[in-house]
DNA sequence: GGAGAAGTGGGGAAAAGTGGTGAAGTTATT
DNA sequence: AATAACTTCACCACTTTTCCCCACTTCTCC
């Protein structure tokens, strides 16, 4: 499961190296993902195998219920899948980059959030932070409950 | 069970050495940690197999619910995993002896707690227990009976 | 007081992260 | 249809950080 916070830099070709304590906890020579627009205003990335698991419950949405024609529309309208190139980097497309408010030569936070890795703008995640009025220990004690 | 206090030093590059006795009362060969922030302002650390199962209960949660979403990032962004090294110390990221208020090269705390070992910044600590009015007898009643 | 364990400090090799160049393929233009 | 220009992608090189190992000091327990 990934976990901890790095902060890595998107260069000049909108490229993102993964850092390597997440690559490690990838199962063994997947370096398939697929990302796409986080439900935040973040980039999303799974391993190619966790990303069947969201694609069989994508499956299961009738596509005939407008509501849920347009979630299948807009998740998939922004999935792209890439392979780490040598030097374990992936490349970020531009409509991605804008929805995340991410710009390159920047850089980004990324958060290892058990299946999945997000990628932030710092400034956007403070901002999502602080949305939030409630304290650490009151979302623990009501979502652990 | 982890039990007791004990003084030691964080080094110029952020590594604390586990207190032998503490460490002989990890389950055996097992020198996989994982510290994440603490509820209270301290560093936890949890031995592995305790760990996962705080991993089991998250994975419960639905990830598409902004709240549940919420807590996941905040946990699992300062949560990290690390081994002990050859001197028994584990490396402990700036981003959490931020959080504690714990600066290199100085003392720090630490305590034994059950299943958790935390880290607390001496002064720290004093104030945390200053917050509390009632004495050890009238919590002891409250919370024993 | 001595021996062994525990705790602290530091240096060097290896890996991780970043930037850049060149070849191959695609599109466009003459 | 051929050539030129641009984009894309794979590979190469350099810098910085990480982590592993060695050495020393201090404390503990015979």
């Amino acid at each position: 499961m990934f976990k901890g916070q790095y902060t890595h830099t998107i260069d000049a070709k909108g490229r993102l190296s993964i850092p390597s304590k997440l690559r490690k906890s990838v199962s063994v020579s997947s370096d398939q993902f697929v990302m796409t627009k986080g439900t935040a205003p973040c980039i999303e990335i799974y391993p190619a195998d966790e990303w069947k698991t969201i694609e069989e419950k994508l499956l299961k949405l009738n596509p005939f219920k407008p509501e849920e024609a347009l979630f299948i529309r807009l998740i998939t309208q922004y999935a792209t899948d890439d392979t780490l190139d040598s030097q374990s980097r992936i490349l970020i497309p531009p409509p991605l980059l804008d929805y995340a408010s991410i710009e390159k030569e920047k850089d980004v936070l990324i958060l290892g959030a058990l299946k999945r890795i997000e990628v932030w703008n710092p400034v956007k995640y403070d901002e999502y932070l602080k949305r939030f009025n409630e304290s650490y220990e009151e979302i623990a004690a009501k979502v652990m409950s």
